[in-house]
DNA sequence: GCTAATCTTGACTTAAAAGTAAGGATTCAC
DNA sequence: GTGAATCCTTACTTTTAAGTCAAGATTAGC
């Protein structure tokens, strides 16, 4: 249960043109060199982001990317998705993706764990924007602990019997 | 973020010695078989939760394993763990095990939100016991939504009366 | 139109995780 | 004490993720 490099630095990167003005672009060599990637590898992470509609991208001299939303309709969820895609799991795991296609149907007790687990971090992230992520660390630290002690849409639990 | 290979058929593995008696064993054949694996595989995720503690082992003809402790008494947060080592992260996902080295520091937005899906993570699964997998799947799904739902340690359940 | 700067794309290489194989060590049954 | 059943351990192979490379495509400026 780790959060894999592609995502990573992925997100590393949309937080780099989170500030920017709605004309400003950066290049792939800006990231790379700030966030110590290779151009290479900023590329693909920036081909992915664009295939997905997150960023925009601009060819040619002046060119570059900038995010194609507002920095506060981005949510993590669908950053950590897409940049999960392609990295298609390969046996039980897929119950966090095609809930049908088990090997071990009728022997699987740790299923609703991990569709559990999956929606626990899910609602989490849905509740986080890249926009408040450039608060400051500890503000958006705070805000997941909420996220984690609140009752989102679960119906409210009875804490004794 | 998913879960993996090692970390799923290690948690599989000891659901199924979870229900024997206390003197009753399953061999590495008897597992592998149960659960889909080659017996060197099965053999592998044995001896890392055996290193570690989870499980005990004899050796020689009646051999097998057996869970170390009650069921009721190991909790996933552990088993996780334990089946994520070796699998150490390189870059800054770090954050998540050894927090004081990133080459980011300063320039690491992202870092609270790995800290704090770690944490969530850890939270729900320190309240997850093996006994309590072994109940139906829908009561188990019940139980993680609580989970989320609920501060922290919650009064620990009764298996069987 | 030409050139330089930039993104795009698919193929390739490297590194890490997952899985396999094989010989050694321990225990039980007789 | 011998042999069979079983776990233990290390080394190896395969598969998958991560990262690199190089040629192509698009745009701005002249």
């Amino acid at each position: 249960m780790k959060v894999s490099a592609q995502e990573e630095y992925g997100l590393r990167c949309l937080l780099q043109l989170a500030p920017l003005d709605a004309d400003e672009y950066l290049t792939l060599a800006q990231l790379a060199e700030r966030e110590g990637l290779s151009v290479a590898n900023a590329g693909k992470l920036m081909w992915i982001l664009n295939k997905a509609g997150l960023v925009k991208s601009i060819r040619g001299t002046k060119g570059g990317y900038r995010l194609a939303r507002l920095a506060a309709e981005i949510h993590l969820s669908e950053i950590i998705k897409v940049l999960d895609e392609g990295a298609i799991a390969g046996h039980c795991q897929s119950h966090t993706g095609v809930l049908d296609t088990c090997v071990h149907t009728g022997n699987c007790g740790i299923r609703p764990v991990i569709i559990g687990l999956h929606d626990i971090v899910q609602q989490a992230l849905q509740n986080i924007t890249l926009a408040q992520l450039l608060g400051t660390e500890a503000k958006v630290l705070n805000r997941l602990y909420q996220i984690h002690a609140l009752p989102r849409h679960v119906e409210p639990t009875r804490t004794r019997a």
